[in-house]
DNA sequence: GACCAGGCACATC
DNA sequence: GATGTGCATGGT
């Protein structure tokens, strides 16, 4: 099987049928940052609300957000669900970004991108979906962010076994496509937008596997 | 009322 | 190393 050309041919398809997302919804690569940790297991109009209360407070920006008390901060992005844990993630987060970078994102999209990539998985709360979001998102760099529905469309194509680890996925992109970010961003979110027409895999469930429209 | 959503850390085996 | 569990809101 030729990857380079199965996996180009999706994105092609997925993009004439969807067409461009401009992803991802965000002013700053600050807001960005704040939106992947918020938006971990959690559906994106959530993380609007969220978003929206931070704004609305003016706490949108490294210092502020660093300043509030947990109680407050957990406050305010309550409609993104799990608020004392990305109220701490948050923190830590931000601990990092303003002892490493002065709390500047444009300085810490200077550094290698291996070598912050590595420095956001040590951040407690940043996993490799996070943390390569931020770097693809963010910081407009050419690495493949790789989430449940990557998974999920991947292997019920047969592209790659469903118990195959996100290391293993990204290299297949990384290794069939050119590294481009803009490529790369409308790629994985094509592949979101596809990937909610996939249902969920259960246990006995006779309707998967289940093939988007868009792909048939 | 059940299920799902653009994960992650931690405990346990 | 693999598996299970807690975290929580809001839409369908």
């Amino acid at each position: 099987m030729n990857t380079k050309r199965t996996l180009l041919g999706i994105y092609h398809k997925l993009y004439a049928f969807y067409g461009p997302q401009h992803w991802w919804p965000g002013d700053t690569p600050f807001e960005v940052a704040v939106g992947a940790i918020l938006t971990q297991n959690t559906n994106w109009s959530n993380v609007e609300k969220a978003v929206g209360n931070l704004k609305k407070a003016g706490v949108l920006n490294a210092k502020a957000l660093h300043l509030l008390p947990h109680e407050q901060l957990a406050s305010l992005i309550r409609p993104a669900g799990y608020f004392n844990v990305k109220a701490k993630r948050l923190k830590y987060f931000l601990d990092f970004l303003l002892h490493y970078y002065s709390g500047s994102m444009k300085k810490a999209g200077k550094k290698d991108t291996l070598a912050l990539r590595q420095e956001l998985l040590n951040v407690n709360g940043i996993g490799p979906e996070t943390a390569d979001s931020i770097l693809l998102y963010a910081l407009d760099k050419p690495v493949f962010v790789i989430d449940a529905y990557t998974k999920r469309v991947l292997s019920r194509h047969g592209i790659m076994q469903a118990g195959a680890g996100y290391d293993e996925y990204q290299d297949l992109f990384h290794q069939a496509l050119d590294q481009e970010a803009q490529l790369f961003n409308e790629y994985h979110a094509l592949i979101v937008m596809t990937g909610k027409d996939y249902c969920k895999p259960k246990p006995r469930c006779k309707e998967c596997p289940l093939e988007a429209p868009t792909l048939k």
